[in-house]
DNA sequence: AAGGCTGACAACCGCTATAGT
DNA sequence: TACTATAGCGGTTGTCAGCCT
């Protein structure tokens, strides 16, 4: 059994074509292991071993297959690149808004957080963090753990991806795109933190990924999202004053983001000065923000 | 056209947790 | 219980394409 690579990636470095003069670009360690980029012959004796033999026991795994490779670097070539599963290319509006949602909650777990974006890695969530919000966190010269960008966040940029969010649904007409009934296929013993009712994601928010029922690793990685919270009480108050067209919009169930979208506990702060956070960020950038940001 | 700068991403490193002996 | 190997995680670095001057 042979394994196609994944050829579907947007990235110009993700497939490294060293024929001629490869060995000058590939250090070698003083133990003779290879290290930098990989090159194609590395990733087909990698998939086709695994395929063969499948994972684990990496450090064998990479002398078995004949690559001059530490088992970490195997293993991570795999997981972040060669995985027939891995999701490439930009990460969706919805994606962002699961990433900065799920981030509040959990801070830097980027693994956590890879778990519920089906085929996207925590490499490639951490990566998005630091060159994406940690960028425009910086640009509003302002830390990205304090609790001004932390409101900035949740208060105006997260309600502005809905509002993208809705906005595209409603222009490509898909309003199948909303899940407003769900298979509860969520796995909660791999989920000490259950996101059900966190988001409710259109149903193709996660683009063509194929998640195999067979993947026994994945089926756990693979969260359906319920639209049902049991968090509803205190979704974003503050945001009906502030923007009563978003409101609006996510109260149309059926139609995006219900309300249940978005209503961790400590989402609603009375003591936040919502007024402060939006004039200070028009201060910052002098109008609509978000759109620039994201 | 050339050099510098920046953003994005792949890969590595160090550390910790866990499993096996 | 102690030790070792391995897996996994998060932080950091290296590389390269594209943009800017």
């Amino acid at each position: 059994m042979e394994v196609m690579m994944n050829t579907n990636s947007s990235n110009s470095h993700s497939c490294i074509d060293m024929s001629g003069g490869e060995e000058d670009q590939i250090n070698m360690m003083m133990d003779g292991l290879r290290r930098g980029p990989w090159t194609v012959e590395e990733d087909f004796a990698l998939i086709n071993y695994i395929a063969h033999h499948g994972e684990g026991r990496w450090n064998s795994l990479a002398r078995c297959a004949g690559l001059m490779r530490t088992g970490k670097s195997c293993r991570l070539r795999w997981l972040n690149y060669l995985r027939p599963d891995v999701r490439r290319g930009n990460i969706t509006l919805e994606e962002q808004l699961l990433i900065l949602e799920l981030h509040s909650r959990w801070g830097n777990r980027w693994s956590k957080i890879a778990q519920h974006l089906p085929g996207r890695t925590d490499n490639e969530i951490k990566n998005y963090w630091r060159t994406r919000v940690q960028k425009h966190a910086k640009q509003l010269k302002c830390d990205v753990n304090s609790k001004q960008f932390k409101d900035t966040v949740r208060y105006l940029w997260m309600p502005r991806l809905v509002e993208r969010i809705q906005a595209a649904s409603a222009i490509t007409g898909d309003s199948s795109s909303v899940t407003t009934t769900t298979t509860p296929t969520l796995n909660k013993n791999n989920m000490d933190n259950d996101v059900t009712g966190l988001l409710a994601l259109p149903k193709n928010c996660f683009g063509n990924n194929q998640i195999k029922p067979a993947d026994t690793e994945e089926k756990s990685r693979t969260a359906v999202f319920s639209p049902v919270s049991d968090l509803t009480d205190c979704y974003f108050p503050i945001i009906q004053s502030q923007n009563p067209d978003f409101f609006q919009s996510n109260n149309q169930i059926g139609n995006g983001f219900d309300g249940s979208l978005i209503s961790p506990a400590g989402y609603f702060n009375p003591n936040l000065d919502f007024e402060a956070v939006v004039e200070q960020n028009n201060q910052w950038l002098g109008g609509d923000f978000s759109d620039n940001l994201w």
